[in-house]
DNA sequence: GACTTTAAGTTATCTAGACAAGTAAGGCAG
DNA sequence: CTGCCTTACTTGTCTAGATAACTTAAAGTC
């Protein structure tokens, strides 16, 4: 077992025995000095547990030990920001951009209309108590409701959509992955390179089942895990 | 942005370009050279795509490119084995470990039983193809079929309990995650540490609806993604 | 021919040093 | 007191070099 590996057990056992969320590790030229290795490999241990989802790296301030996932619901109806509600946290959402852009394959397949037709995409960032938990990607058909949709501007996108255009959405379809984040990623979630995420792209259809949003979603996986029930 | 970013970048659309799956890169040595930058940025770069699920690190091979990854249906009575027989995968499954181990407090909770009591574990890997996708853990209560358990030796243990104990298991709860593999996962999958995994906590029921088996899987997420299905 | 050894080429790990970039707190001018 | 600047400390990136571990194929041995 490689030295890093040896070191990024020993500071798990000592993170769930001797720390709590919300403290800070030493800096870690003091801990490569604890152990006796350079501060390159002392990074590496940290990498791993970071990958693992126990602590959070923050440039200039240092390493900080993170609590327990959020557990997120997974159903047709499951919306984000009524169940954070329920938990007691603040979700909120904030526009990053709008704009209109060629239909993927995928894209195209979802919404059923023709490779590369245009669709309008929404950006928008969510966060947990000012914390950002996710990117999200929200594809529309060119349409009627075109011109409501360039009002948005914060909170719900589905809650939006219910007001004001009349259109109650319903997850029909849902692919996960895991992915790490890109540098775009990276940046709008505030993580580093190696802190994987939860990839979600769901089909939502409307009340006649129509397909009428694609959303891809890029989701902090030290933060939020998803939770499913099985019909019987 | 970070040169290791853009060379990622650029490496990723040559690779969408000029390459198919199977097909390995050129020696980290070379590439640096030909973007003029030493080795380790160079490797950084390649973590990133490996890290996004576009290339595959074989010590003393090369990277090789991947191809898109197989998607696996979760619905309440989906099966590892059949799914990828349907899809004309090989897909095979081989004990690694049989123990008994003290239920944690997750394990416990899933199966309804005192914390710290006794459970059988079976820790399987399985294989698409000869590649390692996933490494699972199995926990059954302690009981009558724990002796039948015994027995297990390779293919579906699902498909097994169906024959010797005439148990037909249902999914009834799942729980998602992501992460980055520990030095053991890395070993068995035979992934480095920088590829992300997707985590999946289930408890599987019996006919009677009653809690048998609680099951932790460590899956490739380069390899496999998950899918989904809403019920109206 | 079958097996072993060797060599070359590849990725993996570790060390060492330098500078950039971000954070926080203290000091200072207004 | 407020606002700005400096300074110290932290993490992030890049370079450079050495050695280990692994894979493959060719050369050698029986």
């Amino acid at each position: 077992m490689a030295r890093y590996q040896e070191i990024a057990l020993s500071l798990e056992q000592e993170i769930s025995q001797a720390y709590h969320a919300g403290q800070y590790l030493p800096a870690e030229q003091r801990l490569a000095e604890r152990y006796q290795v350079n501060r390159h490999t002392l990074r590496r241990a940290i990498d791993e547990l970071v990958g693992k989802g126990w602590l959070l790296r923050q440039q200039g301030k240092g390493v900080m030990v993170l609590s327990k996932p959020v557990r997120y619901p997974l159903h047709a109806g499951a919306k984000f920001t009524d169940n954070l509600l329920n938990i007691g946290a603040a979700p909120t959402s904030q526009l990053l951009n709008l704009c209109r852009v060629d239909a993927s394959e995928r894209i195209s397949e979802a919404l059923q209309i023709p490779i590369a037709s245009q669709v309008v995409q929404l950006k928008t960032l969510r966060f947990i108590d000012d914390t950002p938990v996710s990117l999200v990607f929200h594809h529309f058909k060119l349409g009627e409701h075109e011109i409501a949709l360039g009002r948005y501007q914060e909170g719900s996108v589905h809650q939006f959509l219910k007001q004001h255009c009349h259109i109650t959405l319903k997850r029909q379809h849902t692919v996960i992955g895991a992915q790490l984040p890109s540098a775009n990623d990276s940046a709008c979630l505030q993580v580093p390179s190696k802190t994987p995420l939860l990839r979600l792209q769901s089909i939502n259809v409307d009340q006649q089942h129509q397909p009428f949003e694609f959303s891809v979603s890029h989701i902090r996986a030290e933060l939020v895990e998803l939770s499913l029930e099985h019909p019987l």
